[in-house]
DNA sequence: CGTGTAAGGAATTCTGACACG
DNA sequence: CGTGTAAGGAATTCTGACACG
């Protein structure tokens, strides 16, 4: 059993993470002209550094414009997209809360990785386990020895 | 219901993601003639890029990097703290799958949102849910509409 | 409005050498 | 071994202006 500890949680809740307009446009694929002048509008916030001049991001603005660029791909023009990616805001931190909150371990099963997820409400007694295979992910409630 | 779109899922499974090593530096909090050296020793590698001469790292390399130093900060040489590392990465393929694979959909239940993971082993015409208020996230089997 | 480009300066990263222990 | 620093050049980003539609 290994505990998921939390500089392995911050893998995917990289809160601190930051980096650079060129990486930020190589990697969604918005020029770094696009990304200045949505930031003139308001649009996107660069991250403000005390020691540095050049702008960094955080990984919040990362998908903030990775929707922007989609639903402007969409055919909407950029006032929209920026209100529709506004609308997606919550969908992460929700993803986001369930998977730093309830990845409580890993654990192995029948010589299988799995993913400890803790209880499930109404079920005591049991604990959730995801195990990984060849196959894919399956959802189990096994006994909690 | 909101289907959780692939864009939003890459804001979790990074693949394309990279970053400079001034950001890698500032992140981890290890420096960048740190960063150099393992790079010397092949405990660390950057991505190659075709067009420009600077490193670039993966997201992968800044969990390693963060898991070196964290065996470092606990007294082991550099080469154990790398051999450690290496033996991390399992667990974070783990992590990265069950989410990708299932979180399926965002739903509303009771006002609050909910992310659906599907069905459960051995529990037929149920679904399992996980609820996010202000307390927390609770784990939940409900009937599958 | 929304985006691109050329221009010159500023901030960042490069390598190879050298220092220290 | 493992890391830091000074040095000069190379790659990256900055701003404000101008172009186009």
């Amino acid at each position: 059993m290994i505990e998921v500890p939390t500089q392995l949680k911050e893998v995917f809740d990289q809160k601190m993470m930051q980096f650079g307009i060129g990486d930020l446009s190589r990697v969604t694929q918005v020029s770094q002209s696009k990304l200045r002048y949505w930031e003139s509008k308001g649009y996107i916030h660069p991250i403000q550094i005390q020691t540095g001049q050049n702008r960094k991001y955080s990984m919040a603005t990362l998908s903030r414009v990775r929707m922007i660029k989609y639903f402007l791909d969409e055919g909407y023009t950029l006032p929209v997209a920026v209100k529709k990616a506004n609308e997606q805001k919550e969908t992460i931190s929700v993803l986001r809360k369930v998977m730093v909150e309830r990845f409580v371990s890993i654990d192995e099963i029948d010589g299988k990785p799995a993913v400890n997820m803790g209880p499930v409400e109404d079920q005591p007694g049991k604990k959730l386990v995801a195990i990984v295979d060849l196959d894919g992910v399956t959802m189990h409630l096994v006994d909690d020895k």
